[in-house]
DNA sequence: TTGAAAGCGATACCAG
DNA sequence: CTGGTATCGCTTTCAA
């Protein structure tokens, strides 16, 4: 900088506005500061801007790269900030090495802002971060007053989705969902409202709840196959995610049935889903506008000076295709024919 | 860190070398400056650290995130810097936004090292780049003395995909494959390297190639819609990559054919292509492994202070599925029964 | 082994 | 409107 300073014959303090677009200066200075930047090639050091004013990087956190969610939400937010000057920066976790250490990383980073999927991370300590720097948090239902909070109505969705299996004159429905890290019933993650809703409406129906927890990977299948073996009669599984959903579709096409046998309905709508060799019933959150709202979310605040929480909610939106299918009447699985 | 020195009764530069595990200090005072660290909670400012020193981030540049395999690699390269005190830091592109104006956000952000995945930029522009910064470019065979590569032999993989297609019986293989952005001989991508070696084998057989180029997304289906009317004869296609394999399979799916009709082989064994409603046979080049590899790549010029370039290519391997089947005998697609 | 002081490359305030 | 200067938080000589 202080060559093009030098080159331009001004000052570096003359430089540092043009680069910033300040306010105040002459368009004749600009003009010859602009020719010396082209001229040397000169590129600002982010880490050096970091330093003092605003680094131009947006951070997003997330749990992991299993989730193809998380790539819809990525590919949003990369779009809405193409050419805007601001690049996004994304911070995978990877098993222990998740939520909060990243979040923190992120903060040492001094990123602008942070779009964080962090279903686990205590409100009080986001409460703390967030005072520093703006958040949006997706996903999550608790309402605080200096994060952004950014959902779709998982309960609505929910609702949706066990409505339409029984609809369809499914009776026995299992629930396939993930563990909870920790017992944190300040933190609302989505597949807590989701897990609810279907408990509200079977017990709405009188029918009986069954619900799986599944850890790691391999577990998902397993835990499936397992439960089909010991309850022949169930006949729909509403997996709390599409990455569940297809682990169930696997398990359930590996034991040899098919959507005739047992519906599987998910949630999210990655992209594979409305493929015609998975056709996943499930549930579309936008994932990707998601991603471009809360973009839009944190420029309020760092460009347009917000300050106060805003708490917005998509509308979740059912889309049905072949994996959920009718009750097949009068022949139960459990007694073969012949 | 004014604040640990004074807490500590010690000096900024001794805080420095224990924060860094520098070489040269009594372990008394470590022991002190380490308490006062803890007690405050202080964290160093990694932009600051960056402006001085290394800013303890690893830099991946992806051109777009709607090709899965990169989502492997990047997990890949996660799970290797987990716990190592680096932050992998992923930059993705998005239409124009991407190759060069990515990698050199990048390089302002300061970053210790890249990894790219840039079929598109040219070898002279990124030697330039690799003077400053280790640089890992992902898939390109083009060999720079001052970036590493890491490739598969993609020769060898389209080999023993249109192979393994002539041992079922396929005369009429068609490839598709991206269309090439532009007139670059000298950086050599893998789908270059690929179409070559699906040429010469089919001209060694005495068959004729039968190439398309797909441009966007939705024009992979409608492409591959059109080359099955147009020649029906056709029964057997070979994609460049799993995403054009994948949409393949939507077209042939919906023009309500399966793979008996005709067979699909991809490349890359991204993680649904083993799922069995897709069971797609391809190529498998470790995508995982790769992001290790390139982790470890870089760490060793970073620490390892290694200054000359290494070339490194994964042998890769066959994945026979269901998408692929003997062809057809004695009836014709073009001549329906009856 | 430790401390003091000089940068690194920007920003921001304050005179001129 | 422009230039000088302190400053940000850290690393890195260089003496002591």
């Amino acid at each position: 900088m202080d060559d093009v300073a030098k080159a331009a014959g001004v000052s570096k303090g003359s430089v540092s506005k043009v680069i910033r677009n300040a306010y105040g200066l002459s368009p004749a200075m600009r003009k010859r500061v602009e020719t010396a930047i082209t001229e040397l090639g000169y590129r600002p050091s982010i880490a050096a801007r970091a330093m003092r004013g605003s680094s131009f990087s947006i951070g997003m956190e997330i749990p992991n790269l299993d989730i193809d969610f998380f790539t819809q939400i990525m590919a949003g937010a990369t779009s809405r900030l193409a050419g805007s000057g601001y690049q996004l920066v994304i911070a995978p976790g990877h098993g222990e090495m998740s939520g909060t250490p990243v979040l923190e990383n992120l903060a040492d980073r001094s990123v602008d802002g942070i779009i964080a999927v962090a279903p686990d991370v205590s409100p009080e300590w986001l409460e703390d971060l967030a005072r520093d720097i703006p958040i949006v948090l997706i996903g999550r239902h608790d309402h605080s007053t200096n994060y952004d909070t950014l959902t779709n109505d998982d309960e609505a969705g929910a609702a949706l989705l066990v409505e339409h299996l029984l609809d369809l004159g499914h009776t026995r429905i299992a629930h396939l969902t993930i563990r909870m890290k920790d017992e944190r019933p300040d933190a609302i993650p989505p597949h807590e409202m989701r897990l609810t809703a279907y408990e509200t409406i079977l017990a709405r129906e009188g029918l009986e709840p069954l619900v799986v927890h599944a850890h790691a990977k391999d577990d998902i299948v397993r835990s499936t196959k397992a439960l089909l073996r010991t309850d022949p009669s169930v006949t729909a599984i509403f997996a709390g995610n599409d990455s569940l959903a297809i682990e169930a579709l696997r398990a359930i096409t590996e034991m040899g049935m098919t959507a005739d046998d047992v519906s599987v309905v998910g949630y999210d709508d990655v992209r594979i889903a409305s493929h015609p060799l998975v056709s996943l019933t499930t549930i579309t959150q936008f994932g990707d506008r998601m991603g471009e709202t809360a973009i839009d979310m944190l420029m309020e605040r760092i460009r347009g000076g917000r300050t106060t929480a805003r708490h917005e909610e998509i509308r979740p939106e059912l889309r049905v295709r072949g994996s959920s299918r009718p009750v097949r009447a009068g022949v139960p699985v459990s007694i073969p024919i012949r």
